[in-house]
DNA sequence: CTGTTAGCGCTTTCAC
DNA sequence: GTGAAAGCGCTAACAG
C-alpha cells in the first residue's frame, strides 16, 4: 500500500521521484548523473538543477552497489590490532598513500582490524568492497579466510598464494646498513629482531625457538640481510646474539632492551642493528638514561626512517622505506590502474649520528 | 535470458540458489542466517551445513543493505589531513575506541578525510554509512555540508547545530595546569595555542588576529582556562605573549618555538603553557639542544597525555584526556547504545618533571 | 537523444 | 514453521 503523498516530505528523495517530477525517464536521470554523454547539456543541466533544488544528493550508493555490483569502497585490512597499527608511524604512511589514490579515485577506505582483542571475525559488511589491500608481518591464515575469496587482493609486506605483492628490498637494504656499521669494527654485536618467531616469545632468542622463513615474514629476509654482511666481515652467526621482539611499541620493547644494556659491560654488545626505529628509539632513550653513550659507548642502527628518528639528537642511523609511495602502489594495483604484480620498492640509507 | 547453469560456475553463489538446491525458499534461508527462532534447529543446521559445503559466506552485504537500509558501516570524518590524523597520537586513540566498539558490535568503520589535499569532494560511497563520527577541532561548513543531511551524527571536540557531542573539560582543565604551573612563580609566561585563529597564521599573535571563539574551537576554551588562572594570580592577559601554530605536527611547531626559544634570555618565557603535548615535546627537544634547561630554565605543560610525553626523561606535565574513551563514547552513541546527547568527559592532571 | 524494462540479492509481511 | 510475492533504488541493455 503506498503511502498518501502527504507524508512522504520526511523520505529522502529517489531518482524515480526526480523523474517523475521533471517528467522524464528515470534512465535519463541516471544518465545525467553517471553518462553526461548520453543525453544533450541542457536537459542535464536541468535535471541537476533541479536535482538541487529537491535536495536529491545523486544516486543512493547501496542500490547502486547493488546494481553494478561495485561499492567503490576498499578494504584495507591491518594484520596486527588496530592500536597498534594506528599508533605505529609506518602503518600510518602507509594508510595515508592508500587513501590519497583512492580518494583521487572517487574511492573510500574501509578499515579493517585483523587483530581486534574481542571479536576474531571480519564483519560481513566487509564483503561490500571491491577488493582488499592487506597489509600486516604475517596476517593469520584464519583472517585471509575471512576475505571473500574472489576479490582482488594485494598483499603488502608478506606473500599470499600468488596475489600481487608490494614491498621492499628488504635483505640488500639490511646487508648495506649493516656493512656500514661492521666499518666500525665493533667487538661485541647483537641484533634485535621484529616477531622472527613462530611462538610468541619476548627476549633472547635461544636454540630451541623456531625461526620463520623468508616467505613467511620479511624480518627474516632483514636477518638474512645482517647475517650476509657479518659473515663478510668474518663474524660469524653464533657469536651474535638474537634477541626478538613481539611488537613494535615501546612497551614492549623496553624489557627485552633493559635486560641487554643492564648486561656487565664487558657482555653488553657494542653495536645493537635494530629491525624497526621504534627499537632503536627505545634503545636510544634508555641507553641515554643510563649514561651510555650513543655512539661512542654503543653503535645503533634502525629500520624504516620514520621521522621521530630524525627529529632528534643523535638522529639514527637508519634505513629509509617509503611507506607512503607503497600504499600508492598497492592502493593502484586494487583500482586496477597498475598491473596487479609484485612490486619492490628501493630503500635508502639514512646516516645519522647513531651510527656515523 | 538465462546463461545454461555450466557457466555458472564462476558466478558467486547467491541465497536463492541455496535455496533451491536445498528444495526450501528463500525466506527461510534468510531466516536461518538472520532470524533463527523463525525455524528449527533442524533445518537451520541443514541450511547452514549445506551453506558451508557451497561455499556461500552468507547474506551478500549490497543487498542486504539495499533492502534493509541499513549498512553496518559507520563512516569516521576526520577533518584534517589523513597524513596528519593518521600520525597523531590523539586521534589515533580515537580511532581506536571507535574501532573498538564498532567491531564488538559487528560494524565497520569508513575513513573519510575531511581535507584531502587534491579532492574536496566526500565520494558518494560514503552515503552508505549508517551515521556518522566527525573529529577535528573545526571542520568547514563545506565538509559537513556534503554528509548526507539525514544521517546520524556525533561530533567530537566540537559543535554543529545540535547534534549530540563528545567533548572534554578544556576550560577546567586548562585553569587547573596553569595554577599548578604559577605556583612556580614564572617571570615571563608564553602561550603557545593551536589553531586558535580564524586565518592561517603560524607564529605571534598579535591585535589585528581573529580569534576564534569558545563555540567555534575548543582551544579557545582552553586558552580561557589559561587566562582564568593568570588572572587570579594576578598576571594581566596582555603581559602574555600567544603564538599560534597552524597544526600540530613537528614540522609546523618548530620554526615558531624556536622563534621563542632564540629571543634574548630576558625576553624569553620561563614557562611555556602548550594546548597539546606535541607542542611541548617539540620545544623540550629545541630546548635541549639550546642547552636551555627543563625545568630549571623553562618550565613546560602540554596537553593531551600521549605515551611520548611519558616515556622520556623529562616526563611531561600536561593534562590527560582519554580519547580512547572519547572514541567509545562516539561510537556507543552513533550506534544507538548510548542516549544522542552532550557528554562531557573528566581530564586529570599529569605531574612530570617538565613542570614539577 | 530518450524511454521501457528487467532485474541486482535480499528481507519481510502475510497467508497457509 | 514455512513459502509466495513485492519491492528496496538503481543501471544497462535495447528499442525507438
Amino acid at each position: 500500500m503506498r503511502k498518501a503523498s502527504v507524508t512522504k516530505s520526511k523520505q529522502p528523495i529517489t531518482l524515480k521521484d526526480l523523474a517523475r517530477e521533471l517528467g522524464v525517464s528515470t534512465a535519463t536521470v541516471s544518465n545525467a548523473f553517471n553518462r553526461p554523454d548520453q543525453l544533450s547539456t541542457a536537459l542535464r543541466r536541468r535535471i541537476l538543477d533541479e536535482a538541487k533544488r529537491l535536495g536529491y544528493r545523486g544516486p543512493d550508493a547501496r542500490a547502486r552497489s547493488l546494481r553494478t555490483g561495485r561499492s567503490r569502497i576498499i578494504g584495507v585490512v591491518l594484520a596486527e590490532t588496530l592500536t597498534y597499527s594506528l599508533n605505529d608511524a609506518v602503518s600510518s604512511e602507509l594508510l595515508t598513500g592508500v587513501a590519497e589514490v583512492l580518494d583521487a579515485h572517487g574511492h573510500t577506505l574501509l578499515l579493517l582490524s585483523g587483530r581486534q582483542p574481542g571479536s576474531s571475525h571480519v564483519p560481513g559488511s566487509a564483503s561490500m568492497a571491491d577488493g582488499f589491500i592487506v597489509y600486516g608481518l604475517m596476517p593469520s591464515d584464519h583472517l585471509m579466510g575471512e576475505l571473500p575469496p574472489q576479490s582482488p587482493l594485494v598483499a603488502v609486506d608478506f606473500y599470499v598464494d600468488e596475489r600481487p605483492t608490494v614491498h621492499i628490498d628488504n635483505e640488500p637494504a639490511c646487508y648495506a646498513i649493516a656493512c656500514h656499521a661492521l666499518r666500525h669494527k665493533p667487538k661485541r654485536v647483537g641484533i634485535l629482531c621484529l616477531r622472527l618467531l613462530a611462538e610468541a616469545h619476548n627476549g633472547r632468542i635461544e636454540s630451541q625457538h623456531n625461526w620463520l622463513d623468508s616467505a613467511q615474514t620479511i624480518t627474516r629476509s632483514r636477518l638474512d640481510g645482517f647475517y650476509r654482511a657479518l659473515e663478510e666481515h668474518g663474524i660469524e652467526r653464533d657469536q651474535v646474539p638474537l634477541w626478538n621482539i613481539e611488537e613494535n611499541t615501546h612497551g614492549v620493547c623496553t624489557p627485552v632492551i633493559e635486560e641487554i644494556l643492564d648486561l656487565p659491560e664487558d657482555e653488553r654488545p657494542d653495536l645493537l642493528l635494530c629491525m624497526s626505529d621504534r627499537i632503536a628509539l627505545t634503545a636510544l632513550t634508555l641507553a641515554e638514561q643510563r649514561g651510555i653513550r650513543v655512539p661512542e659507548d654503543l653503535l645503533l642502527t634502525g629500520f624504516d626512517g620514520i621521522e621521530e628518528g630524525q627529529y632528534r639528537s643523535p638522529r639514527l642511523t637508519t634505513v629509509r622505506q617509503d611507506s607512503i609511495e607503497k600504499g600508492r602502489v598497492a592502493a593502484r594495483m586494487i583500482l586496477g590502474l597498475d598491473a596487479p604484480e609484485h612490486r619492490r620498492l628501493n630503500t635508502t640509507l639514512i646516516l645519522g649520528e647513531s651510527c656515523p
